[in-house]
DNA sequence: GCTTATTGCTTAACCGATAAAGTTAGCGGT
DNA sequence: ACCGCTAACTTTATCGGTTAAGCAATAAGC
């Protein structure tokens, strides 16, 4: 045991004078081994501290009862706490989640998901950045047979299953209730066309409008990404054209709260001057001023629901088929949007 | 290579008509093989789609090239941030981060670390929730010779290193400033006393207060964890002895929020009625209103530092000395604590 | 022209655990 | 006394790779 500070079978076995795999069937509780062998053995181990190795155990196994998780990113409410309802779920059913984070940059993500595979994680949970374009290591995935869920942020038509928030309905949600509330000229700080959940969003917002018979002006409608520093850049843009909206539809917490950022910079003030709605909040809105109205994300059911699905198919490798589960999102009411 | 649907070096070994060793040393471009023999294996290994299996790999190889990431919660700025910063720096000396997370719970983090130990990691990189007490997990680490390094939530005399923020220089420093801007009843929501982070910040505050002569009243200190609920109760405890403080220093950020939910409770206004401070800040503050004066954590450079000192241990393996790095914070002025 | 290197492979052994297939002793039944 | 059965182990093979050692053929050295 010496050798490396690691304890193996072995190491037991020559203590007790049996061969390994009496050690190995005793530590598991084999019928094959008589009761003070078994006893024996388990003092052995406690003695010397073993330790079991998985790797080594996984070997042989077909499974290595992990998952791998690749996330865009962790400092954001919504993965945080997806994040958390995933590793609750895995744990659970006891799988390991052997987590990844592609800091919104394509090229992290194919190289985490190469070594997840190469790890041999049993199944993938994946939300993609807000750039990734290429399939190609998606295929690559479902090819080599390896089942995978994305959530929230999704890759259609691979075949793979997808859990999210019902996005079109939400944003719909959330601009009828701008619509109700008096409110006429609706801008929408917006995701890229080519994510899921910008293109989702964007037509629950159109959707919403077109229902109403109001008018969709081009430079009211500014695509980017889902972080602060879009709604930022996006609120400047819709400044600067000079024909300022009554109210902005954030596609995103963070992209509101750059939005928000880029309101007090210009010394206007919410809700009086231009006011803010948005698609996701955050459990600390509740100290942000005004609390922004918004729609709830329902992040850490997607976690769950996306764990127990891919849990699911790794159970099942046979009979998968793919599915595309869409939760229910509410409004949250806050300080803003309360009228015109 | 239909079997299992993952390729492996005998797949590509047949293909050849070589053997699996001569597959494995062109992989690694071993000088052994001829330059026409690793061309072949190459485009093989790509034509089958082969993925080395970094299980099998490791079980001969003594590293594994991962390091178990044990933390109390990931929805929360500072370990968000930290973490961040570790997956970025352990990428860049190509290793993989398995990350666990305790959720405050001592036994989930005595289940993590046994499973962490189990997957050999190399390494582990620990932040301990807010009730550990029990150090027998980490003794066992100890006796087994791997390495350890605790940030930011700490326990000493185990011989582990650690890193962390200077707690009681922050915490001073914070405090000291509420005394130069006037304000003379300072209470504190602190952290427990058996954690390292809530006994240093104690400290400090207990050091400024003293240096100026200040009274320390028993019912203006309140002990608890560093969350919101935490931060909240805090308050509440603080209200209802009838004495309120004009300031409230917060052991943590969280619980500064905490403090104003139950301020905001209790109609009084900050920083008129009651005014707050707190030790650790976030980059949401500036939404917060008033956003909070507060002492910065550098999460970053922790994550960063931890990781490379971990590494630094698991490479020179043989002396490996206790180190204690404490990183500088400074001070935030936000919109409380702007004098009396 | 014979020894010694070098090149380019192959075979054997091993990492730590597990599953499957022996082996041996003791016992019961007839 | 012999057969079969079971309990309690041991031996062998395997997972997918790596390292160490072996070996044939050609090249270089003196």
């Amino acid at each position: 045991m010496a050798k490396s500070g690691q304890v193996t079978l072995t190491d037991i076995a020559h203590r007790l004078n049996v061969s390994k795999v009496t050690v190995s069937k005793a530590l598991r509780d084999h019928p094959d081994i008589g009761t003070e062998t078994k006893r024996l053995v388990r003092e052995m181990a406690r003695e010397l501290g073993y330790t079991p190795n998985f790797i080594a155990r996984n070997l042989s196994a077909k499974s290595t009862q992990t998952i791998g998780l690749v996330v865009p990113k962790i400092a954001h409410h919504f993965f945080a706490t997806a994040i958390e309802a995933i590793y609750s779920a895995a744990s659970e059913s006891n799988y390991e989640i052997i987590m990844t984070v592609s800091q919104e940059r394509a090229e992290n993500e194919v190289k985490h998901i190469e070594t997840l595979l190469a790890m041999r994680v049993d199944g993938l949970l994946v939300s993609v950045t807000e750039h990734t374009k290429s399939t190609a290591i998606f295929e690559w995935v479902r090819d080599k047979g390896v089942p995978l869920v994305f959530f929230d942020r999704t890759i259609n038509g691979l075949g793979f299953s997808t859990v999210t928030a019902d996005d079109a309905g939400g944003a719909y949600l959330a601009v009828h209730h701008a619509i109700r509330q008096g409110y006429t000229k609706i801008a929408h700080v917006a995701g890229y066309a080519y994510t899921n959940v910008g293109r989702k969003r964007m037509a629950g917002y159109q959707r919403a409008l077109r229902e109403a018979g109001l008018e969709m002006r081009a430079e009211w409608v500014v695509k980017g990404g889902f972080g602060e520093q879009a709604g930022h850049e996006g609120f400047k843009q819709i400044h600067r054209s000079g024909n300022l909206p009554e109210i902005i539809f954030a596609v995103s917490y963070p992209v509101a709260l750059g939005i928000y950022a880029g309101i007090f910079e210009t010394n206007l003030s919410i809700p009086d001057d231009i006011d803010v709605i948005s698609f996701g909040g955050s459990h600390e809105n509740k100290f942000v001023s005004p609390a922004i109205t918004c729609v709830d994300q329902p992040a850490e059911e997607i976690g769950r629901t996306a764990t127990e699905l891919l849990l699911q198919e790794i159970a099942s490798a046979a009979e998968r088929r793919e599915q595309h589960l869409v939760l229910p999102t509410h409004l949250i009411v806050g300080d803003t949007c309360v009228g015109k």
